[in-house]
RNA sequence: CGGGACGUAGCUCAGCUUGGUAGAGCGCCGCGUUUGGGACGCGGAAGUCGCAGGUUCAAGUCCUGUCGUCCCGACCA
C-alpha cells in the first residue's frame, strides 16, 4: 500500500490494513460485529454474526468428520486434579495455564477440579472403561466444546482464555492405524482450510520442541498472515501408547494377549476464524469466504418516493433464493443505499444484489462482488431476475476461487527457499514469511535460531537428496518451514 | 510476567499542566423531505468522568491502589 493511500482510512472506523495489522484486525472484529469485549478479562462475546461464522465452520467440518466415520459425544468440563496428574509430560505442558475450581458454594473442595484445557485425560479415562476387546476398536469420537487456558495476552479469536473448538479423540489397536488416523484428519483440516476457508496452508509434522505435551508426533496446518507471521490453524496428534499407559486403556487382542491401545487427538478452534479474517480482509473491512459467510448475499432495494416496487421484488427474490438454500437477507432498513453498501462491505458479505427502478424496469438485478474493488473488471454485472440463482451460485464460486488465488499468491511469493545462513537469519528476523530450508532437526539448533531471530520451525517434511543444515552446517535430516508465529 | 500507552455520552476524542456546577463530532430518538456509494432540515435524549481509597471548603483534573484495553517483548500446541 502506498503511503499516500494510507493516510486516510478508506472506511471510517477501520484503519488501513497495511499501516498497522493489529489495529486493523481488532477494529474489524468489533466493527463487523463478530465479537464484543466482555467484563471478563481475556474472554470475548461471540455475537450473532460471529457465531454464524462458527456455525458454518462447524457444519462443514462436522460433515467431514462424519464422512470419515466419526461420532460426536460430550464429556465433562471439570477434571479431578488426581486424574490430570497421571501423564507427566502432559501435566507439565499445561500446568501454567490451567484454571482451577477450589470451592463448591462456600465449601472448600477436598480435591481441586481443573477446568479442561483439553480433554485427553477425561476421555482417556472413559475409554479405559469402555474398551475391553479388539472388537471395541477403533473408537472414533469428536466433541464440540469450550476449553479454558489462562493466557497472559489475549486477542479476539487468535488467543482468548475461553475458546470454542472441536477435539477428536480416537483409540486404535495398532500404531499404524493411529498414525493413519492422525494423517487422515490432517488432510481433512487441509481440505477444510483450502476448500471452505479459502486459505492455502502448509501441512506437515512438528519438530520435537513444538510437539503437543505427551504426543509421539504432532502434525499441523500453518497459514501465513499478511505481516509475515505464521498462524497454526489446526493440529493432529499421534499419541502412541503414552496416554493409554497413563490411563490404563487396554484391550484383549485377537492373539489372546492384553495390549495398550494407540490413541490420537486433533483439534481446530475458532482461531481458524482469526486466520480467515486476517488473511482475506482489506482496507474496507472483512472479505468472507462464501462457505463461511453467515450471509452469502445481501439484497439492497433502492426505493424512491415515487417508486417503491423494488421492495416487493427484493422480498420475492429473497424468498426464491432462500427456497434454493441460499443464505440471504433483504436490507430494508431506513438508510440510503450508499450507507448499506459500505456497511455490508465492512461486514464482508461476498455478494451484494442491488435492485432499483432501472432493474425493475428491465426485469434484472445487479450483482456486486465484495472481493473485487469498485470499477475492477468483473466487480459487478447485471443479470435477468429469472437467472439470479444460477448467477449467484456461479459468483459465489468465483469469489471463493479468487480469495483462494489471492491468498495462494501471497503464500507463494512469501515463501523463500534459502540455503545461505546469513540470508536465512535475516529473513527469519524480518518476518519475510515462510522460510523453507534444509535443517538438521536438532532442538539446540532450533533454540539458537529462535534466540537469534524469534523464528521457530512451523512444520517439517521429508528432505530429498542430501544437504547441510542452513543454520548450523551439520548434516540435514528434514526440510523445515521457519517463521515467527502467532 | 517485564517495558510503554490509554480508560470522560453508543463510538472517536477534547477538557487535566494551573482543582471551582460536563464538552465536540459522529451515532441514537421524533417529525418532514430524501434514497443507484456512508443524505438534509428542525427538534430532542443521553455521561455516578473504569472502580476503590486519599488530599482539599471543593477532584474528570492532584496522590495511592486496583480492574480492564492496546502496543512491544517474554511465555504459550
Amino acid at each position: 500500500m502506498s503511503a499516500e493511500l494510507s493516510k486516510q482510512p478508506v472506511v471510517k472506523e477501520v484503519p488501513p490494513k497495511g499501516d498497522d495489522l493489529s489495529a486493523w484486525y481488532t477494529a474489524v472484529c468489533l466493527r463487523a460485529e463478530l465479537v464484543s469485549y466482555s467484563p471478563v478479562r481475556g474472554c470475548v462475546v461471540l455475537r450473532p454474526y460471529g457465531f454464524g461464522l462458527w456455525e458454518n465452520l462447524q457444519r462443514e467440518l462436522d460433515a467431514r468428520f462424519k464422512a470419515t466415520g466419526h461420532e460426536n459425544a460430550y464429556f465433562p468440563l471439570l477434571i479431578p486434579e488426581s486424574l490430570l496428574m497421571k501423564e507427566a509430560e502432559h501435566v507439565e505442558g499445561f500446568a501454567p495455564e490451567v484454571a482451577w475450581v477450589t470451592h463448591g458454594g462456600s465449601e472448600k473442595l477436598t480435591e481441586r477440579l481443573a477446568i479442561r484445557p483439553t480433554s485427553e485425560v477425561i476421555i482417556g479415562t472413559m475409554y479405559a472403561q469402555w474398551i475391553e476387546s479388539h472388537r471395541d476398536l477403533p473408537i472414533l469420537i469428536n466433541q464440540w466444546c469450550n476449553v479454558v487456558r489462562w493466557e497472559k495476552a489475549t486477542r479476539p479469536f487468535l488467543r482468548t482464555m475461553e475458546f470454542l473448538w472441536q477435539e477428536g479423540h480416537t483409540a486404535h489397536a495398532t500404531a499404524q492405524q493411529a498414525r493413519e488416523e492422525t494423517l487422515k484428519i490432517l488432510d481433512v483440516y487441509r481440505d477444510f482450510a483450502e476448500n471452505v476457508a479459502a486459505l492455502p496452508v502448509y501441512a506437515g509434522v512438528k519438530s520435537a520442541s513444538e510437539r503437543f505435551p505427551g504426543a509421539e508426533e504432532t502434525y499441523s496446518i500453518e497459514a501465513l498472515m499478511p505481516d509475515g507471521k505464521a498462524l497454526q490453524s489446526a493440529t493432529s496428534h499421534d499419541l502412541g501408547q503414552n496416554f493409554a499407559k497413563a490411563y490404563d486403556i487396554t484391550f484383549a487382542d485377537a492373539d489372546g494377549t492384553t495390549k495398550h491401545v494407540y490413541t490420537t487427538s486433533w483439534g481446530m478452534s475458532w482461531r481458524m476464524l482469526g486466520a480467515v479474517i486476517m488473511a482475506h480482509g482489506d482496507d474496507r473491512g472483512l472479505r468472507l469466504p462464501p462457505k463461511l459467510a453467515p450471509l452469502e448475499a445481501v439484497i439492497v432495494p433502492i426505493v424512491k418516493a415515487s417508486d417503491r416496487r423494488a421492495l416487493d421484488v427484493a422480498e420475492q427474490l429473497r424468498a426464491a433464493l432462500a427456497e434454493r438454500g441460499f443464505r440471504v437477507r433483504v436490507d430494508d432498513r431506513d438508510q440510503t443505499p450508499g450507507w448499506k453498501y459500505a456497511e455490508w462491505e465492512i461486514r464482508g458479505v461476498p455478494v451484494r444484489i442491488e435492485i432499483g427502478p432501472r432493474d425493475v424496469e428491465s426485469a434484472s438485478v445487479t450483482l456486486v462482488r465484495r472481493d473485487k474493488r469498485k470499477g475492477e473488471e468483473g466487480a459487478s454485472r447485471n443479470v435477468p431476475t429469472s437467472g439470479v440463482a444460477e448467477a449467484l451460485r456461479e459468483t459465489l464460486g468465483a469469489v471463493h476461487e479468487n480469495l483462494f488465488a489471492q491468498a495462494k499468491e501471497f503464500l507463494t511469493t512469501h515463501t523463500f527457499a534459502v540455503s545461505e545462513r546469513e540470508e536465512f537469519l535475516e529473513r527469519c528476523s524480518s518476518r519475510a514469511g515462510m522460510i523453507d530450508v534444509a535443517w538438521c532437526g536438532r532442538p539446540e539448533c532450533e533454540a539458537f535460531v529462535k534466540a537469534q531471530t524469534g523464528a521457530t520451525t512451523r512444520n517439517l517434511r521429508a528432505l530429498e537428496g542430501q544437504a547441510r543444515c542452513v543454520a548450523c552446517g551439520e548434516s540435514a535430516r528434514v526440510r523445515a518451514y521457519f517463521a515467527q508465529s502467532y
